[in-house]
DNA sequence: CTACTACCTGCAATATCGTTGCAACAATAT
DNA sequence: ATATTGTTGCAACGATATTGCAGGTAGTAG
């Protein structure tokens, strides 16, 4: 959390009010949280925020590689934060995000990819999840 | 396409005009189209064929397996046709959808799946293709 | 060939996700 | 303290996609 606004201003941005909210809903969800996710659980958490806000934030530490990017099952963009290089497997039924370690498909993928004249950057696999 | 009527009627739909138009679409279009990208191009080329209908038409050919939905660049489903098993890449820049022949991946694949509980359906992966 | 019926269509309203313009505000540097 | 510049909240807008409904039509049975 304290490293996240780090980060942030060290991008050149501002720690606001309204963005160490993002942060922390972020941090206290876990996971992969939807914009919306984040926006009604500061909101019932008795803060505020814009959800045009929101969204900036997120963009913003989106693009500092703060936070990362997954489709999910409607298309709604969903965050996590960045920790180790990883992918996702998003289930088709439930709708849950898991992240899978990058080591663990990086060689194949790439070669795959690399055949196709594709540089990969991420993927997303998508499928049913252990508990579904 | 004319199979494509066929698997439908054999799945209990009708061969009306805006089905065969949106399949003609989809066989000119080649590769990957939005229904936005279809319903354009159906118009363009004169015919008449309602938005609603495109969306529940694709709907219905992607759920008997004729088609398949991939998410494109900014969220939107690009619909293409069920050739053999493939899975695909995505890139970031131009929004290009490549095939990628699901041989090339399934055993690297699998593993990474099957550790996290994953029965693997598809994937995207994102990056850059060769023109960009 | 006619009539029937379930399926399909077009229209228009609606939902959801996300973006943008703008005036006011506030975090940081000096 | 003050200036600078990034941010905010609001509200309007845009795009994708879905839905209810009345009317129409493909396919089938007679």
């Amino acid at each position: 959390m304290q490293a996240c606004l780090e980060r942030l201003r060290a991008g050149g941005g501002r720690c606001t009010g309204p963005r160490v909210q993002v942060v922390r809903a972020l941090v206290e969800h876990g996971g992969h949280a939807s914009a919306g996710d984040l926006h009604r659980r500061i909101r019932d958490g008795g803060g505020s925020a814009d959800q045009a806000s929101v969204y900036r934030t997120l963009a913003r530490l989106t693009e500092l590689g703060i936070t990362h990017a997954v489709p999910g099952l409607g298309g709604e963009l969903h965050y996590g934060l960045g920790r180790r290089p990883h992918h996702h497997a998003l289930c088709r039924k439930c709708g849950a995000i898991v992240d899978i370690p990058a080591q663990l498909v990086a060689a194949a993928l790439a070669g795959a990819a690399a055949l196709s004249g594709f540089a990969l950057d991420a993927l997303v696999m998508s499928g049913s999840c252990g508990s579904c």
